[in-house]
RNA sequence: GGGCGCUUAGCUCAGUUGGCUAGAGCAUCUCGUUUACACCGAGAGGGUCAGGGGUUCGAGUCCCUUAGCGCCCA
């Protein structure tokens, strides 16, 4: 063996770069393709929106998977690490929007000469469907490298050949066919529903898309007309949607309106005869206790529609103005009227306008009341959203299936989750669906649906005659191609077709991560040796969206779950325990924590929250975990300057002990890592280390310098050698960096690949490792003689008595010699068997000069 | 309103299936420039385990309850 290259001060400095192109260039991370799936630890990685924003939360849960990774790595597993961009969807129109100052106006022609300013203008430019793709085409892969850049930085290891975008070809034609099969299948489904829909935008919003926002409104009392001539008064904030009235419901429980269950009342202004009826979700103490039930004025209302069964009176358009023809079901000759005077007008001022028309009739009473209230918006939209009954695109995920719902409430079943509790959110979830999963969105910047419509003779699209691609023809725009049989020039044509103008929801694609990662249909020998995967991580607020839409698209194409394991990671809070976020303002740049910190410093951090577990953003854990790194160094210079000897060597008793009190370590630590538990491996590697330092270091010092011949400082050799060899593997994981730095010293290749440590190699040493905590402690108690007598450690002592339970005593007496060395104890020990805990005392030796 | 989680030292957190005197790091105080390490080492102080009740020989841990915090859903 050479002699180890030591360098004469070690530093961390520098590191990262350079280890992360020598990685790079000797392919230590690249996947083997040979590899038969048991041989296989596959990630169904996350794929960052990629919205130019690097967050802090970024660094941490990445970390995670990646200690992860590397740990199956070291365990001798080919591991599948892909890693992807989310670059689809709406995220990428606005900041495109923002970036370049421009807009999307699809009515204009392409300009290919078109370039941006270098500084967004005050107004925006309008640009054509086709350029400002391309613009958000070229924004990503800046945004990407600028990702990729501090993924290598942070020393994931991914196989940075196999990336992929969500918006790239291959993803959009398995997003496309797998569309297309559901459809196939009766999976996928067009229906005319209620929509949640922003006006401003002009596109339905999925569920998860919404929050809520206090705005202020106010309650108008109204009076209904009963038959016998009585009134009876609600309250609204939305008397504009009078005319899509149709019942008025009570609770159920509710005295003052049971009489009034079964009858019917007419609506004011308008006379439209509409149903009283019950329902739980009807609140009694709000307004007058009594509503109407509108289509559609907010989400109760779909509710109360769904499950009462009611009637469709829709009158809200597409552009949030009230429909301009006069509805079917008004037929008064004053409701026309009226009608015709809410024409056309905004929400906003059809509400001023019948708020007057209904006092001037006597049907508003009382004052108008002031109020402030939750109103659901679109979270990028800045109108309140309208719903409306637009016909879109659905796949069923058992929302309206119960069958279904339990098969896939029973997947989740399938899947080892870490945390465990975490189930139960995937759980809830999905048993409180009640709508199928609306994926049509009315955008630009997304994967096209795939379908065309048969027009008929007077151009009006046959919904239900679908036109489809060929599979070979994958990815298609039918916005710029054509149906099979069909010409260009019968776009929009009687008898000709007309594409489906939307793409879908970006879920629809980030569903299929596993599919697009793992070359479903493009790659079928990478997909044989990939999937199931074994791990997807991500972030607990998505289990509801991105986990549970792609249990979803793999049950139905694969008839399985689509991974073994999900590691859901927590939040990073800051020290206000509040969520880190842009708007806040106490967003700290990853790569300038990097620079301060290094690397392993912030990964030792990361890693120092436990999965599923919100953490606290604390710079004071990153510095311990580069002090961590730093020891690392100096301790490994310190056991590869006392030179090497063969395993066959260690003989002493106490470096016996210590290789057995490593395999409990090590054993600990391969327990964890089994079970995701990544901190607790760290920890247990951590703990070990520094007592490894204190105390095994300092107690075979002298024997390693070789003042007690050469066969004692031979066995001390050996066993620092063996024992920094495991603790530099434990700690791999953690901290690439570091670890592969002192590998390097004195081994070819890399840690990373190297095999994870054996408890049992360890063990076979036979070794006692009962003889570590007490050895610890007599030599901490010597320790703390001087201490209290305020000398240096490095002071003689005398007379030293150690007393305690004999079976200590034998134990301690194996490390006599060590113990006497490290404490400078002249003369050795006395010992006294006692009761109790093992004390020392001793006195301090005469200086002589 | 429903679900899930959290509350342990000044701070950040461990604490397995109940089991000696509840641990670690940071911070604080005292000491030590010992040739691996001053990006250091040694030692010390510091806790009514959120409150209350129960089960048990024994509860930070299990059960009930109250309060506070966080997240998800309605």
């Amino acid at each position: 063996m050479t002699a180890p290259r030591v360098p004469e001060k070690p530093t961390l400095d520098g590191l990262e770069n350079s280890w992360a192109d020598k990685w790079e260039s000797a392919g230590t991370y690249t996947f083997d393709r040979t590899a038969e799936r048991p041989d296989v630890f596959s990630v169904d990685t996350p794929p960052p929106t990629v919205s130019g924003s690097l967050h802090v939360g970024h660094v941490f849960s990445y970390t995670h998977t990646d200690c992860i990774a590397r740990y199956q790595r070291m365990q001798g597993k080919k591991v599948f690490y892909p890693m992807g961009w989310d670059d689809n969807g709406l995220p990428t129109e606005r900041r495109v929007q923002n970036y370049y100052g421009v807009r999307c106006d699809p009515s204009l022609p392409y300009d290919p000469n078109f370039e941006p300013p270098a500084e967004p203008g005050k107004n925006a430019i309008a640009i054509s469907r086709r350029n400002f793709v391309e613009l958000c085409v070229r924004l990503t892969l800046e945004d990407e490298q600028v990702f990729e850049n501090l993924w290598r930085r942070l020393g994931i290891s991914v196989d940075w050949k196999m990336t992929y975008q969500t918006i790239g070809k291959d993803s959009q034609a398995i997003s496309q066919r797998a569309f297309l099969r559901n459809l196939q299948r009766g999976e996928a489904y067009q229906n005319e529903a209620p929509t949640l829909w922003d006006v401003t935008f002009r596109t339905a919003v999925a569920q998860a898309e919404l929050e809520d926002r206090e705005r202020p409104g106010a309650y108008h009392r109204i009076g209904f007309n009963r038959p016998d001539g009585e009134k009876v008064f609600i309250e609204t904030t939305r008397p504009e949607l009078i005319p899509a009235c149709v019942a008025l419901v009570a609770h159920p429980d509710d005295d003052r309106y049971k009489p009034l269950f079964g009858t019917t009342v007419r609506t004011p202004l308008f006379d439209v005869e509409v149903p009283v009826v019950a329902h739980t979700l009807a609140d009694p103490e709000k307004g007058s206790g009594i509503a109407m039930i509108c289509t559609f004025g907010d989400t109760t209302d779909v509710t109360w529609w769904r499950e009462l069964q009611l009637d469709t009176r829709p009158i809200m358009g597409w552009d949030g103005r009230i429909i301009s023809e006069t509805p079917e079901w008004i037929t008064s000759e004053l409701g026309k009227d009226v009608y015709a005077a809410l024409a056309g007008l905004t929400a906003h001022s059809a509400k001023e306008k019948i708020a007057e028309l209904l006092t001037e009739h006597g049907d508003l009473v009382g004052e108008i009341r002031p109020i402030t209230h939750p109103v659901k918006f679109f979270e990028k939209g800045d109108k309140p959203l309208e719903i409306v009954t637009t016909r879109q695109w659905y796949i069923r995920n058992g929302g309206r299936d119960e069958k279904l719902r339990d098969e896939l409430v029973a997947r989740g079943s399938e899947i080892t989750w870490h945390p465990a509790h975490m189930k139960v959110r995937y759980e809830n979830w999905v048993g409180g669906l009640n709508g199928d999963w609306l994926i049509s969105r009315q955008r630009f910047f997304g994967v096209p649906i795939p379908v065309w419509y048969a027009l008929d003779g007077e151009g009006n699209p046959i919904w239900d005659q679908i036109l489809t691609p060929d599979d070979a023809e994958l990815p298609i725009d039918p916005s710029s191609q054509c149906p099979a049989g069909y010409s260009e020039d019968q776009r929009g044509k009687p008898n000709g077709f007309m594409g489906d103008p939307d793409v879908m929801d970006t879920w629809a694609t980030s569903s299929l991560t596993p599919q697009i990662a793992g070359g479903w249909t493009t790659d079928d020998d990478l997909w044989k040796r990939v999937f199931p995967f074994d791990v997807r991580p991500q972030a607990h607020e998505i289990i509801r969206t991105w986990l549970f839409s792609t249990v979803v698209r793999a049950h139905f194409e694969e008839g399985v779950v689509p991974w073994k394991h999900a590691s859901i990671s927590g939040w990073i809070l800051d020290p206000d325990r509040k969520k880190m976020s842009k708007s806040k303002g106490n967003v700290v740049t990853p790569i300038d924590l990097l620079d301060e910190h290094g690397s392993d410093g912030v990964r030792y951090w990361a890693a120092s929250g436990r999965p599923g577990t919100d953490t606290a953003f604390d710079v004071g854990q990153m510095k311990i975990g580069r002090r961590l790194a730093m020891k690392i160094l100096n301790a490994s210079k310190f056991t590869l300057m006392q030179g090497s000897a063969p395993a066959s060597a260690v003989t002493e008793d106490i470096d016996k002990a210590l290789l057995a009190a490593l395999a409990d370590v090590v054993a600990e630590a391969t327990k964890a890592f089994e079970a995701f538990n990544y901190t607790q491996a760290l920890e247990s590697a951590e703990q070990f280390f520094w007592a490894f330092c204190d105390d095994h270091l300092e107690l075979v010092k002298d024997r390693a310098y070789g003042l007690q011949g050469d066969d004692a400082a031979a066995s001390a050799r050996a066993a620092l050698n063996i024992a920094l060899e495991t603790l530099l593997k434990l700690f791999a994981p953690f901290l690439p960096f570091v670890t592969e730095e002192v590998w390097s010293w004195n081994n070819e290749g890399s840690i990373h690949t190297s095999a994870w440590p054996q408890a049992d190699s360890l063990r076979a040493f036979g070794g006692n490792a009962d003889v570590v905590a007490p050895a610890a402690e007599v030599l901490s108690q010597l320790r703390k003689v001087k201490s209290e007598a305020k000398v240096s450690m490095k002071a003689g002592l005398q007379n030293a008595v150690i007393s305690g339970p004999a079976e200590a005593l034998e134990l301690i007496k194996l490390a006599e010699a060590d113990l006497a060395a490290a404490g400078r104890v002249e003369g050795g020990f006395n010992y006294t068997v006692a009761e109790g805990n093992i004390e020392v005392t001793a006195d301090l030796a005469p200086v002589t000069e």
